[in-house]
DNA sequence: TAGTGGTCTAGACCACCGG
DNA sequence: CGGTGGTCTAGACCACTAT
C-alpha cells in the first residue's frame, strides 16, 4: 500500500513547489487508513522529496535534495571486514588547553583543558588512519584512567559513552610533513580528512580529525 | 512515549550483542501498544543502534555504526544559498562508447554509447565544481535534444528524471593538469571528488564525477 | 512450521502554527 | 482559533526466517 502511495505521488507529476492534498483526502481517494498515508508521506519527507508542516500542509520541495546515508563503522571493524589484520599504535597522549579551532568546534570556553590523543590505526601493518583526537574530560572523566596503549580512544568512547548526535566535515587536504611521516606517504599527498564532533545532549564529548591513507573511499547510498 | 521507550532501552544498559525482549513484551511492560514499540524500535534500527530480524528478534548491534545523513543539493542552489552568484559553462558534449570504468560502475554492456558532458559551475565567477558526466540515452533520450549551454545536465536530470536510488563514492585526489587548468589551481592540488551514479529502478541514468575546488567542505549530521 | 517483526485499519487525541 | 500533520491505541493479518 505504501508503495502504491509513493507511486501515485510520483506519477501524479506534481511540480516542485506544488501543494499536495491533505493526508485525510489522499487516504479517502486511495481507500486506505490515514495512518498509512502518514507513514508513506513521512518516508518521502525523510528522503528529501517533500516538506511537511502542521497546518501548512505538504509541499513538493522546490529543490529536491539528494539525501544519502553514510555509515561510519568502528575503525577496527572496518579494517577487519575488509579482510585486513587490525593494528593500533598510540603516538601521544597529553592534557592541555585546547586550541581555538577545537574550542570553537566543540563550543567550549577558553579555560577548557582537554585530553589530546594521537594514534595510528593500521591494516596488515600498513598505516590506514591517523587520528588526532580531543576529549572533554568533564563529560568522560573515566578516560583519564584508561590505558590508551591497549584500547583506542575511538573504541573506548563508542563502548562507554554513547553519543546522542554528531556532526561530520569531510575535506581533501595535502598531507603536511608530520602527517605524511606517520602515514608513510610523500609530503603533500592528497588525503581525505573526516572531522567528527560528537555530543551527549548538549555537552561535547570529543572532536576527532581522521586522516585517511591515500586510496581510501568513503561510500554512501540512498 | 517513543522517547520513553528509547530512554528505557538506552538506560537498560544492554551490551553489544544482547537480545532485547520481543516488541509485544516491551509493550506490555511499558503498558503501551505494540505499534508504538515497533515504531520506536524502527527508529533505533534506522539510526544503526540495533538490528531486527523476523523470527530472529531484536539485538543490540555488536559494532554500533555512526550513521549520518548527507544532503547533496542542486549545485546552483548550493552556491546561491551560500550567497554566491551562480555561473555555468559547458566545456564539451560528445557521444561515444563509455570507458570500462564507467560501464562497470553503471553495469552496462560493452556496446553502450553514452552522452558525455563536461561542465564547470562557478560561484561569483570563480570555479566551484568541475563535472564530468556520462548519461545513458536509453533511459533519458530527451536529453539529446536539450541545449546544455543553457541548462546544466545536473539541473535537467533532477527536474525531469527523478531517480529511485543512487550511490556515492567520496575520495581525495591530486588534480591532474587538465582538471587543475579548468579549476584554476596548481597542478597536483588536493581536491575532493564525489562520484555519484543514479538509477531509475534497475536502469542506470547517469554517473558523474564532481571535482570540487579546494576548500570545499562536505557536511553531514546525525 | 512456529515465532518474530512489518504493515495495515479505524478511531482518537494532541501539538504546532498559519491566517 | 482552526486546520493540518504527529502520535497513540487495540486489534488483525501478513512475510520472513530461524529452528
Amino acid at each position: 500500500m505504501r508503495d502504491r502511495i509513493h507511486a501515485q505521488i510520483l506519477a501524479g507529476r506534481y511540480e516542485p513547489g506544488d501543494k499536495l492534498p491533505r493526508d485525510a483526502d489522499i487516504a479517502e481517494d486511495l481507500n486506505c487508513a490515514r495512518a498509512t498515508v502518514q507513514r508513506a508521506m513521512q518516508d518521502l519527507s525523510d528522503s528529501g522529496l517533500i516538506e511537511r508542516r502542521r497546518k501548512g500542509g505538504t509541499h513538493v520541495r522546490r529543490d529536491p535534495v539528494a539525501r544519502a546515508t553514510l555509515d561510519i563503522p568502528l575503525t577496527r571493524r572496518e579494517i577487519e571486514e575488509a579482510g585486513g589484520t587490525y593494528g593500533y599504535r598510540l603516538i601521544s597522549r597529553t592534557q592541555r588547553a585546547a586550541p581555538r579551532a577545537i574550542r570553537q568546534r566543540m563550543g567550549l570556553s577558553e579555560a577548557a583543558r582537554l585530553l589530546r590523543v594521537e594514534a595510528l590505526h593500521l591494516s596488515d601493518g600498513r598505516p590506514f588512519l591517523l587520528e588526532d583526537r580531543w576529549v572533554n574530560p568533564e563529560v568522560a572523566p573515566e578516560i583519564l584512567e584508561v590505558d590508551l596503549d591497549v584500547i583506542s580512544a575511538n573504541e573506548w568512547l563508542v563502548l562507554n559513552k554513547p553519543y546522542t548526535r554528531f556532526g561530520l566535515e569531510i575535506t581533501a587536504e595535502a598531507a603536511d610533513a608530520r602527517t605524511a611521516g606517520h602515514l608513510g606517504i610523500g609530503d603533500g599527498t592528497a588525503i581525505l580528512v573526516v572531522e567528527r564532533t560528537t555530543w551527549i545532549d548538549d555537552s561535547p564529548i570529543t572532536s576527532v580529525r581522521a586522516m585517511m591513507a591515500p586510496g581510501y573511499r568513503l561510500l554512501a547510498e540512498t
